[in-house]
RNA sequence: GGAGAGUUGGCAGAGUGGUAAUGCAGCGGAUUGCUAAUCCGUCAUCGGGAAUACCGAUGCACAGGUUCGAGUCCUGUACUCUCCGCCA
């Protein structure tokens, strides 16, 4: 959500911002918008003088005479009534107006490469060496049925498609991934926290995932609640409606919870395998920090830095994607993707996305804090970033990290956690 | 699932139909001075206004209702706590 005073005071630069998010004037119309804006106001106003004749009728009752009541508790009716009217017609023009502003997106940032959609996406960097095979290799498939590691199919009988489950080391590799993340983030002072995947309706508008991907969300009518794509909807609204101490700043998460996506406009896409399923485990990084572009970039940069240094801890070659603006969603002020090497699609796939979302969220979910400095209260920053997700994680490290005997290398940093063993899998 | 109690500012906490006390913390200012206090203001949102002057509206969990007037009365909902029941 954007402050309407801001876009009534620079329209030309709103009008900009949404042009470069792909929005034409069909989507959103910020003249109008305007427009509609100052109409409520002066319907405010009006509305308010009717209000405050009325107040100072009712507060001059008690002292009035019996024989003057009468008179003014008709007066006071009257302009109740004419009142009720004003408030109706500030009422239907205050939804359409909020309708428009929960659909607004936040603006781009200015170094945001500019672009129509992921063909624009800029390679920042690339970083480690793809692997060279003296051997075929195979993909996770394959080496999941060579290993003993999973039970695809029957699965799929049991919960249909895009469901996944694996077993012995693998499965044991999964939850290790995570220790390994969480203690990282612990490392950099975040509060690991272990949160529910089950969502009231509101959160999602704070987060921006209502009104824009309704198709995408699992929703369970008899409770009315939904199921959560990612932790950052639940810690994005755990402090929804505070006045922090700005000396509580910046508070760091470390999430931890399954995920579910419905996948619905991803058909035919990924069908088999690990890469893209209706319910995974993420752990996620969270933000909260001062009301500062330069603050929140410093955390968008330290983020991005962490997620970099689980790949690196994995070993696994990959890429710093800078998204353009046609590709980041609403609520993104700036984004990174990484995306790791999969050998066998010859290509880099997303592991990680990294984005500041500025004050966007943060007035969906009115998470303010008290500025030390002036006294006001301002809304926070908010960030977010994947940790590690899987099983979509372990598509690249067992192929990257195969041997011609279908066995998996286990780096160095993961071995702590798998009980330091440098090598899994039937021939190991 | 059942019964009862509750929800007032950043926090604590009064207020049983007539303009939301007070304390603590924070911020700003003043004063005394000697390292701590005292006093004043401010401290939720919105509108008017050049304004950090001033005026006004709204705000007591949320949504309705009764009333000239609702924190207070009525209805519904959410949440919290206590007890009972069920349960991995």
């Amino acid at each position: 959500m954007l402050d309407i005073k801001y876009i009534a005071e620079n329209p030309e630069v709103i009008k900009e911002g949404l042009a470069k998010k792909g929005y034409t004037k069909e989507d959103i119309d910020i003249d109008a918008l305007i427009a509609l804006y100052k109409d409520i106001n002066k319907l405010k106003t009006s509305s308010q003088a009717l209000s405050e004749e009325k107040n100072k009728l009712s507060n001059s009752i008690k002292s009035a005479s019996a024989e003057e009541r009468p008179a003014i508790i008709a007066k006071s009716k009257q302009i109740g009534e004419e009142l009720k009217v004003e408030q109706e017609k500030l009422a239907a023009e205050q939804e359409k107006f909020d309708m428009v502003m929960w659909r607004m997106p936040n603006m781009p940032s200015p170094e945001s490469p500019v672009g129509k959609d992921d063909s624009e996406n800029v390679v920042r960097r690339k970083v480690g060496e793809l692997p060279k095979f003296d051997f075929t290799p195979r993909d996770h498939i394959e080496l999941m049925e060579l290993n003993d590691w999973s039970e695809m199919e029957r699965i799929a009988k049991v919960s249909g498609s895009r469901t996944y489950a694996i077993k012995n080391d693998l499965a044991k590799l999964e939850l290790a991934m995570h220790m390994m993340v969480l203690d990282k983030l612990r490392a950099n002072g975040f509060t690991v926290i272990t949160v529910p995947s089950i969502s009231k309706e509101k959160p999602l508008y704070g987060q921006g995932y209502l009104p824009f991907s309704r198709d995408e969300v699992y929703y369970m009518p008899a409770d009315d609640l939904y199921l959560s794509g990612t932790a950052e909807l639940i810690l994005n609204s755990l402090r929804a409606d505070e006045i922090l101490q700005e000396n509580e700043l910046p508070i760091l998460y470390a999430g931890f919870s399954p995920c579910f996506r419905r996948e619905a406009g991803a058909a035919g896409k990924d069908t088999r395998g690990l890469v893209r399923v209706h319910q995974f485990m993420k752990t996620e990084q969270f933000v909260i920090c001062k009301n500062d572009v330069a603050e929140s970039e410093k955390w968008h940069k330290k983020l991005l830095q962490i997620s970099e240094e689980v790949l690196q801890d994995l070993e696994l070659p990959y890429q710093v994607l800078e998204v353009c603006t046609g590709d980041m969603g609403a609520p993104k002020y700036r984004q990174y993707d990484l995306e790791a090497w999969v050998p066998s699609q010859n290509c880099y796939r997303e592991t990680h996305s990294c984005s500041n979302i500025t004050e966007w969220q943060a007035r969906r979910t009115n998470l303010r804090y008290r500025d030390n400095a002036d006294g006001k209260v301002k809304f926070v920053h908010t960030l977010n970033n994947t940790g590690i997700a899987t099983p979509r994680a372990l598509v690249p490290f067992i192929e990257n990290h195969q041997n011609a005997d279908g066995t998996i290398n286990i780096p160095e940093k993961l071995r702590p956690y798998m009980g330091g063993v440098a090598k899994i899998g039937k021939n190991a």
